[in-house]
DNA sequence: TTGAAAGCGCTAACAG
DNA sequence: CTGTTAGCGCTTTCAA
């Protein structure tokens, strides 16, 4: 019998106290008389009252929600974030308003507008990048914006990312010493700034010690693409003897082209290595060596940036890059002295 | 420079018209005349106006925030499921509130106070149980909850799951048909209903074939207690020949147990079937038969429910038990006649 | 069709 | 410390 809601003015009542008392004992840094809240409770307790947020926020100009847009929960980087995400913030008393979007953006705009309708007292872009334009839509509003593992070129935003770059020269090197000839990369969407910049310093990483890429694909970030990409590189005599896959999610789908389909071995004809450290990559089944991104490190740094700019909105926005180190397992040949 | 909230006031302002009218232009079914309509639109427009959800919410009673309590990002059947959640109710206009439980439950109690507080239009309670208690407080504040993938033994909530009983009977004659003779169980959490319903469709399935249980042991949905499942299961000498995992989640840890630690074939020692379909299933280097829950068909029923119940609250709740089909793939042995 | 006015449930001055 | 009084930005009667 959906009851009607209860209201600090049927507590106020019980009580016998005003209706500011009642938000006062709910309001934490108020003044009240030990006596005042213990009525006020007990009457709050009986009739089950809660205070209202989205009331209270209509006056504060805070609602503790945080709008996340995310496009992308195949890749199990992303279910893992957004568990920690969700967490954290709601350590800190604030709540997750889940926004989907598809990256190939255009709808990105949409789903701005409908965040911002909600009154978020911030944004965390998770995998999504903004247009200069967005961006200054929510700096409009007031509304602070993280960015998630992107990073745009015009500083203009914050952005909490691994060392994508660093991660990728640490793969090279470490190819190069397991005395690979002929190395390989599949790329993901080269729109994602985690794409270029890992492609990058996999470059860098190569040219340090005198080498340069053998051959290279565009995965997409998505299966098929990646399967394809695969098939394209390795059904042939000339093949590569190691593939750097731009992220884990991918790395499955080529190590299972290779060895499945084409019948090679893994590491003995081919050595396979990812981005990411996804739960699977520590399967057995694969094994993968990839570079790991440190998703509570990320999720503190982000949780952190994203309250001081709430507290703060006029702070300047900052790029943190968080290191990531190379976890080695079976899916690659190992160079002297590395050892497992 | 965040500048201050544009109102409906400075819009009316600009439009010259009054803050009720253009309060109208962006109400759906009210009457305004066209030309106030476009003259309304046009000073929002110029000035960026947007109606404030949570004011608008504060009268209507509406919030068009649906809570979602999710338990186990891990099992790569959430991911799935929160995202075409997600997906289905920002069509409707709706968005999701993330709230993370712990399955062990009893923060529930927590959560669930918390998003009552937000005043959610509704509640769905994804692989997490509720007592009846916290189901009759939902009652009391009007909000109806929908079960994803759980029901209760009492019928007073509306649920929304596959047919488990059913499936895990397919997967008994399935086994029994392929001629193995020592079928055994690895449960999950023995608190979720998933696993009550698994658990004794298998149970009967063997009954019907004139078997009987030949071993069990409990994984707790968790990847570790899985792997010593496994092991106390399969290294002795007197092994199951075939095991229904409960989920595919641990399904794949305990293929890893056996092929990697105990050296065993799957499927020429040992059949591995699993339940749920989650993506990694298909990858081949488990190739899990299993029993495919229709994530997509699970998610609408779920939406239609959820929002039949916000319609009407005193619909009675009702129990949608969706058919799962059997998957075959390479991790088992497959009976004479049914082909891959 | 339109404007004026009354609140939704709450917080935040402001006196006392 | 407490009650009174204004609103927060919006929807919704109610008359006109």
């Amino acid at each position: 019998m959906a009851q009607d809601k209860v209201t600090s003015i049927d507590v106020a009542r019980l009580a016998g106290v005003s209706q500011s008392a009642v938000s006062r004992v709910f309001t934490p840094g108020a003044s009240v008389s030990k006596r005042t809240a213990q009525k006020v409770r007990e009457a709050a307790e009986a009739l089950g009252y809660r205070p209202n947020i989205l009331a209270r926020s209509l006056i504060t100009g805070r609602s503790r929600i945080i709008g996340l847009v995310v496009a992308y929960l195949e890749n199990y980087f992303y279910p893992e974030a957004l568990e920690k995400l969700s967490n954290a913030l709601q350590a800190e008393g604030y709540h997750v308003l889940v926004f989907m979007a598809s990256q190939t953006a255009g709808n990105i705009d949409d789903v701005l507008t409908e965040i911002l309708d909600y009154q978020v007292d911030g944004i965390i872009m998770a995998s999504v990048a903004l247009s200069s334009d967005l961006s200054s839509r929510c700096q409009a509003a007031g509304v602070p914006v993280v960015l998630f593992n992107r990073h745009q070129d015009d500083d203009t935003l914050t952005a909490v990312i691994s060392d994508n770059a660093g991660g990728a020269r640490m793969l090279a090197s470490f190819l190069v010493e397991a005395g690979h000839e002929r190395i390989a990369h599949i790329a993901g969407w080269e729109g994602a700034s985690t794409q270029r910049d890992r492609e990058s310093g996999f470059r860098d990483g190569l040219a340090a010690c005198g080498r340069a890429l053998f051959a290279r694909e565009v995965g997409n970030f998505e299966p098929e693409t990646a399967r394809q990409a695969a098939r394209r590189m390795f059904d042939r005599e000339d093949r590569p003897d190691a593939v750097f896959v731009a992220n884990d999610h991918m790395a499955f789908f080529v190590m299972d082209v290779l060895r499945f389909e084409l019948g090679l071995q893994v590491p003995d004809d081919v050595s396979v290595v990812g981005f990411d450290d996804v739960p699977p990559a520590a399967w057995p089944a694969y094994g993968l060596t990839t570079v790991r991104q440190r998703a509570n490190r990320m999720v503190e740094e982000t949780v952190k940036a994203l309250l001081e700019r709430i507290e703060n909105p006029h702070a300047d926005p900052k790029r943190i890059a968080l290191d990531a180190p190379l976890i080695v397992r079976t899916s690659s040949r190992t160079p002297e002295g590395w050892g497992r």
